[in-house]
DNA sequence: CTGAAAGCGCTAACAA
DNA sequence: TTGTTAGCGCTTTCAG
């Protein structure tokens, strides 16, 4: 027999059920205007020739691919992944795809991947906070493509917003340890030069509690950094009483690292995060930290691109709620400090 | 000034700089073929018009559309998170992205979900574990679409598997608890219908080491269900002086509950888990466990999967190693069991 | 109910 | 160096 050639068409499928490619067209798109005998025909015709429909050719008449692009610092932490899970599962019930990529917090890199989105088709973008190279705006503004950015919020940004004020969740953690009386609290924070929101964070801090002392940490936004900082903590502030994570990883990290060395929490040292992980409220002691709504977060982030992708309707920014949830990780001042027994 | 109609195209952009449309995509894609007064004028027209291409007409002609997509049970765990990244990371060297899809472990949602991706013209798919339905099958075997399934190993299954091997990886932990001495062992793991790995690695465990006692515990795969497994040991299995968890977020519920109880790890009771997590070596006491490659899985998914639509070179079924990683939590049996001190 | 034919936006021969 | 033109695979009038 003769070699196929390429992938079959429509017009090979036409040919093979006798009928115009017309036809064919309307066994796919509306099936119930062709005659039952011929339409079983075609069908017939497209199994035998395996055919399947291009995506290419059906945007290129629709004038649409139905898929929006992510752009994320990382997948491996869990905000983000739970960002997208929220993003992913309400955008698929507008029969929207999702296309992830990952920018290392870096705005070239954002820049790079966001074009690459846009050769590939993306009829949207979202974006992870306020920092974003000319380069990048000058893309989705040539294109008039919708954007959105989420994890903070600001009604005057040039991208709608869809996220949570940062200055008021540290704030919130701030001054439920000062209300409890801390009065020397080391700060543990990830990487801030690449990164808005925790710079926001940080920021927020500075002088809104004056009666206390800060003490700043940066480490590696990890597990790893969070015992790092742990180590730090425990060695060279003897008066600390408070550790302030501006992330739930960093004071798991820290928490473990003060269990391993024989301090109580909150006992000795209160711990307080940000975030509010699964997983924060099931630790020992569970841990107190300011929750941030990303699952809904990704919810509305969905619903907003779609809209605009859908309907041209703009969306309008959105602050999300966050609350402080009082656990067990915090206390008034211990006695001892953070001095282990050894 | 009139409305201006829908998207400017190559022919509007071509009659505003007066030339062919020939010039304007050479100016696209071999600009160096074009007289340099020639592209200003396109380019500048390009501007004006503020021009794009249009990604499904590339396609169309090209046959390709640059992405493929990955299909996996969840975001909200950290292994397909990982896994998505490495996979993500690599497929972007090979100038390919990726859309990710979300089948809650409900492999007709799997199909569904494959077939929208197939729809919007991915090239490939990367697909979690062995369960699948025909009509996914008939799905790629009709496009004859590159496809790859990973977190298990089997070179004689129907897709190309690239994994490692959970009858080892779980008998590996058990081995380890019985060769300490302990015989009476509470197993944890996650919903076990639905899901063919933890299925797998449970099957595994029956009769291989026949002088152990074993006492499942099935619960949600999340720290939460973890810690209602380390309530039902403790308050269910008074001998029992081991819990071997098949996940390692099992494992830490597990953990935080027992500290909860004040039930010494590894002085009353030994816990290991399976998957070795980021912060599994950071938790105290570290964790013991089994270390599954799921980066470099991620890693050797994206090369095989772009190898594959590349350059139609079926790839070779992988088996990466998994490694016992014995750290602080397993220890010989204790003399006291499951009972807190209360 | 079915077919012919005109595009959709772009690329790639082939000519000039 | 540039233009002409024929497609790519499909949808969609508009006539039968």
């Amino acid at each position: 027999m003769k070699a196929q050639r390429k992938r079959a068409n429509l017009r090979d499928v036409a040919a093979a059920a006798q009928v115009s490619v017309a036809t064919v067209s309307r066994v796919m798109n509306a099936p119930e205007t062709v005659a039952e005998k011929t339409r079983a025909r075609v069908e017939q015709a497209m199994q035998e020739l395996r055919w399947l429909p291009s995506a290419a050719a059906r945007a290129i008449n629709s004038g649409r691919t139905r898929f929006v692009g992510a752009l994320v610092p990382t997948l491996e932490h869990d905000i983000f992944a739970r960002v997208l899970a929220g993003l992913e599962r309400q955008l698929a019930s507008h029969r929207l795809s999702l296309v992830v990529a990952t920018t290392d917090d870096d705005p070239r890199i954002e820049a790079e991947k966001a074009q690459g989105l846009i050769d590939i088709g993306a009829e949207g973008l979202m974006v992870s906070g306020m920092t974003h190279t000319p380069e990048f705006f000058g893309l989705i503004e040539r294109g008039q493509l919708p954007a959105i950015a989420i994890s903070c919020f600001d009604p005057d940004y040039r991208l709608p917003t869809i996220g949570y004020d940062n200055t008021a969740a540290a704030r919130a953690a701030l001054d439920h340890l000062a209300d409890q009386g801390h009065r020397r609290i080391a700060v543990v924070h990830g990487p801030s030069n690449l990164n808005d929101r925790t710079r926001a964070r940080i920021e927020a801090l500075a002088g809104h509690r004056p009666e206390v002392d800060l003490v700043y940490h940066e480490v590696p936004l990890s597990i790893a950094g969070g015992c790092a900082a742990g180590q730090a903590v425990r060695t060279a502030a003897a008066r600390t009483s408070a550790v302030l994570c501006l992330s739930d990883v960093l004071a798991s990290g820290v928490l473990f690292e003060l269990q391993r060395a024989g301090i109580a929490v909150p006992g000795q040292i209160s711990l307080i995060g940000v975030d509010d992980l699964p997983g924060s409220e099931h630790l020992y002691p569970e841990l107190t930290t300011v929750h941030l709504p990303v699952s809904r977060m990704g919810l509305a982030a969905a619903d907003a691109l779609a809209g605009w992708v859908e309907t041209q309707t703009v969306p309008q920014p959105r602050l999300l709620e966050i609350e402080l949830m009082v656990r067990a990780s915090t206390g008034p001042p211990g006695r001892l400090n953070g001095q282990p027994a050894a």
